[in-house]
DNA sequence: TCTGGGGTCCTAGGACCC
DNA sequence: TCTGGGGTCCTAGGACCC
């Protein structure tokens, strides 16, 4: 209890975190060519697909020296780890022992690794799962074990039901995928105030478009469906999309499409959130055979809707921070999973929390918060303290 | 945690077609 | 004219993940 005595949000370093990501990623490709990066700072791996022994001893030699290798190879990043029979296992593995940790479950123990620990451990189930569950006595996945599939099915649905009669079984056979592709691509913000001025309104859209647009022809990508996201005062949230006949990557198509989507809403008690999203994505542009032609501009990247230079302020670094405040300082997170027949391997690492110990208090100037430190990658700043 | 940004997958209803 | 059934596509929203 007790009032909160104030936060701080300090700059996350994306460019610094994508940097030790690739350092530690070019290392697990090492260790297996079958790598299924999952975000920035998880990954599975598959090592069989590595030609490895697939022993216990074996599998915890080799994940002990992974992660002298990562945190030799990042200044002290550190990896949980969990291999399994799957990924499910794997993936749970290295939650378990969470900074640093390592977790090898042998085939076999799966279900008596998975029983006891509560639902909530698994992937896909959330608050709203875990509620459901709660009302008919379900705390642990040794519960969920002993409910009858017909009872999930009608709780949750055919796929969400399925899935978890089968995860509390330790039934899961998804394969290391090492390549994905994008089913959408988006870009929203957040604003500091509501906005209610459809002037202003307009520009966002423009530059949340320009910025989707941009990335879809980086990635040389189309897409036939447009949707807008609106998140009201209140939190409340909506879509409104629009599919076309034809894929376009036309940044300017995006936006006006956008524009049409936006103009439907009423947005007089003000906005919070907007977000532009395409999907219904497409490996090639057949675009604009009846329309002008967007290859016009389609070499100049100074004639989109400009996007990257000026956008939010940037002190988001500063923005909510005062000084003289209690900061405990984060971890920065990560984690990988390796694969094999033995099993799924799941890596994480976290980064040095900068200085030990829990809390710190700075002042808005001290260079903590501005690190420009030799190894510029280190993740020596948290991502969110609270 | 009163909420940042980028994703994935699923469901349900309606339109439309055969 | 009405009655089905089945399939696909689009739209909107929700749950969940990192």
């Amino acid at each position: 209890m007790g009032p909160v005595r104030g936060r701080a949000f300090l700059a996350p370093r994306f460019a610094a975190y994508r940097r030790t990501s690739e350092v530690v990623m070019a290392l697990l490709r090492d260790v297996s060519p079958l790598v299924e990066q999952v975000s920035i700072d998880e990954a599975y791996l598959d090592l069989a697909a590595g030609g490895h022994d697939l022993s216990v001893p074996a599998v915890t030699a080799l994940a002990d020296r992974l992660r002298a290798a990562i945190a030799a190879a990042t200044g002290g990043v550190t990896a949980s780890i969990g291999a399994g029979t799957s990924k499910l296992v794997a993936k749970i593995g290295s939650d378990l022992r969470k900074p640093g940790g390592l977790t090898v479950v042998a085939p076999g123990d799966e279900q008596a690794v998975l029983h006891p620990l509560p639902v909530t451990r698994l992937p896909g189930v959330g608050p709203a799962t875990d509620e459901r569950l709660r009302r008919s006595g379900v705390r642990t996945i040794g519960d969920l074990a002993r409910v009858p599939l017909p009872d999930l099915l009608d709780w949750f649905g055919q796929a969400h039901g399925a899935g978890l009669y089968r995860l509390a079984r330790a039934d899961d056979d998804r394969p290391v995928i090492g390549e994905h592709e994008a089913k959408s691509l988006s870009a929203e913000e957040t604003f500091d105030v509501d906005l209610t001025d459809r002037v202003r309104l307009g520009t966002e859209i423009d530059q949340l478009a320009g910025r989707v647009g941009a990335r879809l022809r980086a990635a040389g990508l189309s897409a036939r469906t447009v949707t807008v996201k609106i998140r009201h005062y209140d939190f409340t949230t909506i879509t409104r999309s629009l599919t076309r006949s034809q894929p376009t990557d036309d940044p300017r198509l995006v936006a006006q499409l956008a524009h049409r989507l936006l103009a439907e809403v009423d947005t007089s008690a003000g906005i919070r959130l907007l977000g532009v999203g395409v999907t219904t994505l497409a490996g090639f542009v057949q675009d604009d055979l009846f329309t002008t032609p967007a290859t016009a501009e389609a070499d100049g990247p100074q004639e989109q809707p400009q996007t990257a230079g000026e956008s939010p302020p940037a002190p988001a670094a500063t923005a909510g921070w005062r000084p003289g405040q209690d900061v405990r300082h984060d971890t920065y997170g990560a984690g990988w999973v390796w694969g094999s027949g033995l099993g799924r391997v799941s890596v994480r690492f976290e980064g040095p929390t900068t200085p030990p110990g829990p809390v710190r208090t700075f002042a808005a100037d001290d260079p903590a918060l501005h690190p420009a430190g030799p190894p510029d990658w280190a993740p020596a700043v948290p991502e969110r303290p609270v």
